[in-house]
DNA sequence: ACCTGTCAAGTCTGG
DNA sequence: CCAGACTTGACAGGT
């Protein structure tokens, strides 16, 4: 089975390549001159947008053919502050330019918009904002030109002290989501709430890939249900169709303080079972490396991986991994 | 050069 | 019912 990582906006190996640069509104608000505002944070983007390209160029340079942008690519965009204000059209260039290297390469990219994006809110004003949160994005995958296998992953929500209420509002709102961001929607396992087992039925219940996260599993499970294996088989069949192997986020607990918080690298032991594991089915996949240390955390991962004998190196960010 | 407080968005806790 | 935590990277302002 072949298994492609990947990792999350920005790469620490180069300098000054930050694809998230931002402006608040406070400073914006504290510019007379609107116009001149809007004109600089457009500069922002733009050099955002540079810096996302300079990032995916050192991926494939590396071997690595996954990658998630930074959402916050355009400081302000969707804020009412700015709805007078043509971001894309001013940004079409540097768009067309990611997509046409993301299409070029076959690299496979994604969005995780922010935790604000709320489906099952109870409050009508928040699901609405997420929607508009998740047409955005749209828009820009759009703007690359980038078909619905450029995928987007949320999280199911809160849990408003009734959990089965509000799956069952998300299933009720789903009907409001337009058909080009439920053909880009996934969900994933969260650390605190919606384990990977509520998850998938969710998942199962709106026709919708789930994102399966190792390390939120390892903190929120039901009783007795630490061991993933059997919900790996009907996990993996929600991606069918989508022509995509399944998606996985890795990382590792900071401490055991801090066991949700995210280490500065991968710690092989935690992987390792779950890749034997997913040996059993000998499914591709691809694996999201959620460390601080970003793009360096997996090359580490991929030189401690190289040196076990059911491991095939194929390129900087792919192995075979084999019986 | 380095440290600290602040920042669009929501939810949850605990006082 | 409200203030603060949660959590991440970026940045301004201070030293």
């Amino acid at each position: 089975m072949r298994v492609r990582f990947g990792f999350v906006a920005m790469a620490m190996s180069l300098k000054n390549a930050s694809p998230s640069q931002t402006m608040t509104l406070k400073q914006f608000l504290q510019i007379a001159d609107r116009d001149a505002a809007l004109r600089k944070l457009t500069r922002i983007a733009q050099s955002n947008l540079a810096n996302s390209l300079r990032v995916l160029r050192h991926a494939h340079a590396s071997g690595v053919h996954v990658y998630r942008f930074s959402s916050k690519l355009i400081p302000l965009f969707g804020h009412d502050v700015t709805s007078s204000w043509d971001f894309l059209g001013q940004l079409r260039e540097e768009f067309a330019a990611i997509g046409q290297f993301v299409r070029d390469k076959s690299m496979r990219v994604s969005f995780h918009p922010e935790h604000f994006t709320l489906l099952n809110s109870p409050d009508r004003t928040v699901v609405d904002s997420s929607i508009g949160a998740l047409e955005r994005h749209a828009d820009m995958f759009e703007a690359m030109e980038l078909d619905v296998q450029s995928k987007f992953v949320i999280h199911v929500g809160g849990g408003y002290k009734n959990k089965g209420g509000a799956l069952d509002r998300f299933v009720a709102n789903w009907a409001n989501v337009p058909a080009r961001v439920k053909a880009r929607m996934t969900l994933e396992n969260d650390d605190k709430t919606y384990s990977a087992a509520d998850t998938l039925t969710l998942c199962q219940t709106v026709e919708t890939p789930m994102v399966f996260d190792l390390h939120h599993h390892m903190c929120n499970h039901e009783d007795g249900q630490g061991d993933v294996g059997p919900l790996l088989k009907p996990i993996f069949a929600t991606w069918e169709n989508t022509g995509l192997p399944p998606k996985v986020h890795i990382s590792s607990p900071k401490d055991d303080k801090d066991f949700r918080a995210h280490a500065e690298l991968i710690n092989p032991a935690d992987v390792l079972p779950f890749l034997e594991q997913v040996r059993e089915f000998n499914q591709d996949i691809d694996i999201m490396v959620e460390a601080k240390y970003k793009d360096e955390a997996l090359f580490e991962l991929m030189r401690h991986l190289s040196s076990l004998p059911q491991v095939k190196v194929v390129d900087g960010g792919t192995i075979d991994y084999s019986p």
